[in-house]
DNA sequence: CCTCAGAAATTGGTTGACCATTTTTACACG
DNA sequence: CGTGTAAAAATGGTCAACCAATTTCTGAGG
């Protein structure tokens, strides 16, 4: 009887057509309109909530976190933060190098046009950011539009848990001397070449490409003393 | 703040030394050894029962449920939920057939002898199996004990999330003759040509037997009227 | 000593009134 | 017409009393 609430709500959201950052009805009010006690509504947005689908503040009201590129709230957050704390640096790199070369793969085959292109933009926005966290937001984004690109939603859902708990789990270089990546960062000609064996459609070659790139990320990591961050 | 009772929580679950069934304190007891409200309490077991990780009933109690492989409680269930419902038997398939022929590999160079033993326990009962259902159960710990096997928790963790997803999508084939997996059934032989790659620590074998395997049940699942299952 | 019905205690679940914060409105003042 | 301030409304959050299901205790009957 719970979860039905839940299934209710969100197919609500869904059929609203309301967007990120957009603000539900008032608790009292949606929960008549759904036929439910407010206690019950409440419950289910807990549970959302948890997951970091919503955020609610008193006296503002309630929102809708981001959308994703799965357009589906996908509520892995918890599962990311569980996994983070029992996960080593090594072992979010190893997943990795396990899954995304394949991904790239597949991606050479089953790439869109304007998927490539939105790559492409991507490769270049990372060559002129200005800061560390700006380059790796948009790394974050290369990398998973890649997996979004290998047409599998299931892998590319693996993939960013992968991914992102790579990201909580891997430390950044801190003593690194610049504050942005230089122009001859080893990821630029990397993220190139990735992106070119894809245009190219060769999937072999997408999958030493994405594997040279891992393997080079891995060895700054190990490597003391140098470098940036992935 | 509310994140923070759900931590202390946990904390006092692992710490307490309670088990899978256990039953945990009640809630008016338990709210106030925390030093926390009895609606903040109910609000974290909320978020964990929503994870499957307690089962709560009136007047019996609150009890922890399965203690799982990664002793630790997961939460994923919202997350194998949530990817099960877009994602479609041959997209969970062909997940699987990127990720298992790899994990078999690194498992024949992981694993300990214990775990070899216990493979070796669930591929005998697999084939004294009475039934498809319980075949279906011994074949996904055996496949999880591989994945657990492969000495990377978070490489475990995501092929549980691909294999269970997999389970609520893929169908079962309903019109087998048979009430139970014939003796001469394809997987038996499938399995211990994996399980004899372990044992050799030959990953490249392992690697090779494992890829048969998934082939051999996609075939099984795309040719029509005829045989099984997995 | 055993059995079993019924009362009492235990325990998770629910509801409605109330609280705290934010936004919106009203209105006086310049 | 603008502006600032206080009152009012809106909204999410909290709490204590009460409810319902289950277990445990008690004592009479045999």
């Amino acid at each position: 009887m719970d979860d039905q609430v839940l299934i209710r709500l969100q197919n609500w959201v869904t059929n609203s057509g309301l967007g990120e950052g957009d603000r539900l009805p008032p608790e009292r009010t949606l929960c008549t309109e759904l036929g439910v006690s407010r206690a019950d509504l409440r419950k289910a947005y807990l549970v959302l909530e948890a997951d970091g689908q919503l955020t609610r503040s008193v006296g503002r009201g309630t929102f809708l976190a981001k959308p994703k590129r799965p357009q589906r709230g996908d509520g892995m957050k918890r599962t990311i933060m569980s996994l983070a704390e029992t996960t080593s640096p090594l072992e979010a790199m190893n997943a990795r190098m396990v899954v995304e070369p394949q991904i790239a793969q597949l991606a050479a085959m089953h790439a869109t046009p304007k998927q490539l292109q939105e790559l492409a933009r991507l490769s270049d926005q990372m060559r002129d950011a200005t800061s560390w966290s700006r380059y790796e937001e948009l790394d974050r984004d290369f990398h998973e539009m890649i997996a979004e690109a290998a047409g599998n939603s299931l892998l590319g859902a693996v993939h960013k848990i992968i991914n992102r708990v790579r990201l909580v789990v891997v430390w950044r270089k801190l003593d690194t001397t610049d504050q942005r990546p230089p122009a001859t960062y080893h990821s630029f000609a990397e993220h190139d070449a990735i992106l070119a064996a894809l245009q190219a459609r060769n999937g072999e070659q997408a999958y030493a490409a994405m594997q040279a790139h891992l393997d080079s990320t891995l060895a700054m990591m190990t490597a003391p003393r140098t470098g940036g961050f992935q």
